[in-house]
DNA sequence: TAAATAATTAGACAAATATCTAATTGTCTT
DNA sequence: AAGACAATTAGATATTTGTCTAATTATTTA
């Protein structure tokens, strides 16, 4: 849970899930939706990885990342059973 | 969201929900369930209070905390936004 | 009113984090 | 094989964060 919470808890790391959600970008097309520079948005990504919210896809030189909202599952229980009375 | 985020990213303020799921507890009685300084743990329950995840009622010299967990709706909206296709 | 108790605030410090530039690795094309 | 392109890794730096001790504020009680 360590890895999900410190992941989440940044906005670009954020906005990078929410851009996923549309459809598969490589590391470059992410990148260039931030004015930030590619290093950057590469440890993003890496840290996104780290907690399992994104998976990485090697095609040839682009390296394409999808969202894997599952892990996202562990974080809903246990907010639910914060709200359980 | 961001203030939510940061509260939520620490495993003593998490402990602490979890703590004041069962009941209110007063500061001090929060503070004896951790190996950590009454300082620490007041600065912990400020961020909580920041993120709204913690409501503060004083009653003499004591502080009783209590858990909010409607703040929790708005993050909840958010992960179903994001594992919606 | 003075001492005791509950809690916070202030200030210091080490560790973690976000960002950058420069260098490196791997792949493709000519 | 060389140059171009995609992406990461390495290293530096400023900011944020978590923790501590010491000091302060507010309340109760003897």
């Amino acid at each position: 849970m360590n890895n999900l919470f410190r992941a989440l808890n940044d906005p670009t790391r954020r906005k990078i899930l929410e851009i996923l959600r549309e459809k598969d970008f490589t590391a470059g097309e992410i990148a260039d939706k931030f004015e930030m520079t590619k290093p950057s948005i590469s440890h993003h990504l890496d840290l996104l990885k780290q907690a399992e919210l994104v998976t990485a896809d090697k095609q040839g030189q682009f390296i394409y990342y999808s969202l894997n909202t599952t892990i996202l599952d562990e974080l809903l229980k246990w907010i639910f059973t914060l709200k359980q009375p």
